[in-house]
DNA sequence: CTATTATGTGAGTATGTGCTCATATAGTGA
DNA sequence: TCACTATATGAGCACATACTCACATAATAG
């Protein structure tokens, strides 16, 4: 009843499937947060960062000498993993020790690699 | 045993966890085509998509009416999806179609919406 | 054949993003 | 206090990407 411009309007067809979609969509906000999350695990270096964090808690360095990319791109990183809560840290002197947040990270990875190992 | 600067390699403080999680690393295929699945699903307009076809199959027009955005933008979307067997479609005549090819996506939202939902 | 409908696709563009570099901050020890 | 270490952060750049537009393709009807 707004959007859809008025070449696609004429050409719906199946304005029952379109409706029960509409009742059943997530809203704005779940689409959002989801998208985010996804987007945060869409990319090799967090994706590297999550693993190893997924069997141990490393720092910063630690994990900027296992990717083999500065530790301002790690911290960066780690930025973003934070504000989305996937991974927390300890601090230990100077040291931050980060680790995963809960095993949500590692059930996804585990889900999409049977995906990407099935469709080879 | 490459990469990392100098600046870097003089910092390294725990060995063993970088030897450890460096054999526990997934290679950089499986690194590759994960994130590319993720990546898939961290946008906001392919998200609608496979949370829509989920429910039900739908065609081309339908989904852009429900999405309020053109047919080229969803027909552009649904081949990303389809080139990593996220969906696949089935023709009736003129018409295309799509639902996913299996409940991995179904999947990954449910986990990643526990995930949302518990840190908000 | 032509016309029409539904979808696919290449090019161009505006926005997003991942990195580097320089600098700032926090904790430790002298 | 100062020096040192570990990490954080802002700016800027190079590249990726999601969309629009114009046009191409595929199936059907006449």
């Amino acid at each position: 009843m707004k959007s859809g411009k008025d070449k696609c309007e004429c050409r719906i067809i199946h304005d029952d499937k379109i409706e029960d979609a509409r009742t059943r969509a997530l809203d704005d906000i779940s689409i959002e947060s989801l998208s985010q999350t996804f987007k945060a695990l869409g990319d090799a270096s967090r994706l590297k960062i999550l693993w190893a964090l997924e069997h141990e808690e490393m720092c910063v360095c630690d994990l900027a000498a296992l990717l083999g990319i500065t530790e301002s791109a790690v911290s960066h990183q780690l930025r973003l993993l934070r504000t989305l809560r996937l991974v927390k840290n300890r601090r230990e002197g100077t040291i931050l020790y980060y680790r995963l947040v809960d095993d949500h990270v590692s059930e996804l990875v585990r889900i999409a690699l049977e995906h990407v190992s099935e469709t080879k």
